[in-house]
DNA sequence: ACGACTAATGAATTGGACTCAGTTATTATA
DNA sequence: TATAATAACTGAGTCCAATTCATTAGTCGT
């Protein structure tokens, strides 16, 4: 009763509380545990997140989460862990889809604002605790989140090898503009304030970053013949590239 | 002795421990907290830094804090918000000094970065923890920043009416794009573990908005065709290389 | 010098994360 | 089937920081 209005929600799973001392084997009682915290933690946000709540949710006591996990924190990190490596699994495989430095950029970008967008609480926490803590650096978030921005590097300066851009920027502050861009931008959005489009937003920071680095003038005339030989030689390349990289399928 | 360790540091001002029971007017007693609290959220951040720790400094006990502020929460609020409305305070005055676009897009920028530079201990604690509570909105931090932004808006709509910008792209996005990318850009120094240059970043991002945004090219030298044509082919040729020599993904 | 006012105290109370000595379901072995 | 070994799980606590409040005592006005 008293504490009541800490755990409304739970007691509709109250029901289903297992006879006490249902014991399951040691990872699919993680993984329970996983989930429920994953689901808590999204709802509530950290700090509001209680530990028995999660404990009562999880239909097992207290005690038994610290078996599990070092701590609270900890538990969060292992949480937005698996759900991070789960949201990048098949990211390679859809940039691989893409051609042109254009169209990389943008998938970048877009697929950013989209997984804010479908998952506020999740990016909540990685932005506002995660990202805070001296854990970060050891966490695999923090590894998946360079690889990721590096990719988008690689994109700028090969747009830069191709003679798109410019090489006179330092492409870091770059990066920084468009994933800082992204997050201000959604700022208002995690704040369960306002919308934002996913694809508006991409396609105005694509155009922004494309014309800030692009070496010549949109060139509203002449793909001369010059132009044309150009493109079947990078096509070619392109083809080269992929039958060298290993027999991936991939094709537009 | 016992919490020796935790304390360590106040021990130097054990010394001034006024007799106990010295009174001071209401306003000065409030003085002296908030700027022992700044001192020790500053250093230890918000949740190191304990009550306990801040009245020791501050020569009271625990509960006269509670008699000045409602809780931590509110004292944090209370000290950030003091220090902003002194560092934006002469804005300003320097903004109107400064003409044209650039400049004045430049100083915008840079200032932000300079203030980050200068003061990483209070931005960690905005970026960290202020903007993370829902008390954020009501703050006068969430107003000045408002404010503060709104001027840039200001400044590029100007470079729109001027014509010096198209007017094709929602600047609000290039907004975010700027102060999205000073914070991610300081990002690494905040964690203390590197360094930035304000002017090195503010000169690139300056560059890098007012290319995205220019209606002309600055009409330099443009390389002549042949040229371009040249490095596009050497590009080429450098994939070739690389796609020949090994497993496609590897990048230098 | 006396009362009124109010600054300041410090002991006690939360409220939440975390601990650990023990209990029992499950599995392996006889 | 009985019994021992293993390890999952318990729950009654501990700890630690923020917060409360009944009480004490400087200070100021008359």
């Amino acid at each position: 009763m008293a504490e009541a209005a800490a755990l409304e929600i739970d007691e509709q799973y109250s029901f289903m509380k297992k006879k006490r001392h249902s014991r399951l084997p040691r990872d699919q009682r993680l993984r329970e545990i996983m989930q429920v915290a994953a689901q808590v933690f999204r709802e509530k946000g950290y700090s509001e997140a209680l530990t028995a709540q999660i404990a009562a949710r999880a239909g097992v006591v207290e005690g038994t989460i610290y078996r599990y996990f070092p701590g609270k924190r900890e538990l969060l990190i292992r949480v937005v862990e698996q759900w991070y490596e789960r949201i990048l699994a098949d990211y390679d495989q859809q940039l691989a889809v893409l051609q042109g430095t254009r169209a990389r950029l943008r998938f970048m970008i877009w697929r950013h604002l989209t997984v804010i967008h479908n998952e506020p609480g999740m990016c909540r926490l990685i932005f506002n605790q995660l990202r805070a803590w001296p854990e970060y650096r050891r966490t695999s978030v923090f590894d998946l989140t360079r690889e990721y921005t590096r990719r988008t590097l690689e994109i700028l300066q090969q747009g830069i090898d191709a003679g798109e851009f410019r090489a006179d920027l330092p492409l870091r502050v770059v990066r920084d503009m468009i994933y800082g861009g992204v997050e201000h931008h959604t700022w208002v959005y995690l704040r369960g304030e306002g919308d934002f489009s996913p694809d508006a937003a991409a396609d105005a920071m694509t155009e922004m970053v494309y014309r800030g680095l692009a070496r010549e003038q949109p060139a509203a005339a002449q793909p001369p013949a010059a132009e044309l030989t150009l493109r079947r030689l990078e096509a070619v390349a392109r083809r080269l590239e992929r039958s060298a990289s290993g027999g991936g399928s991939a094709r537009v």
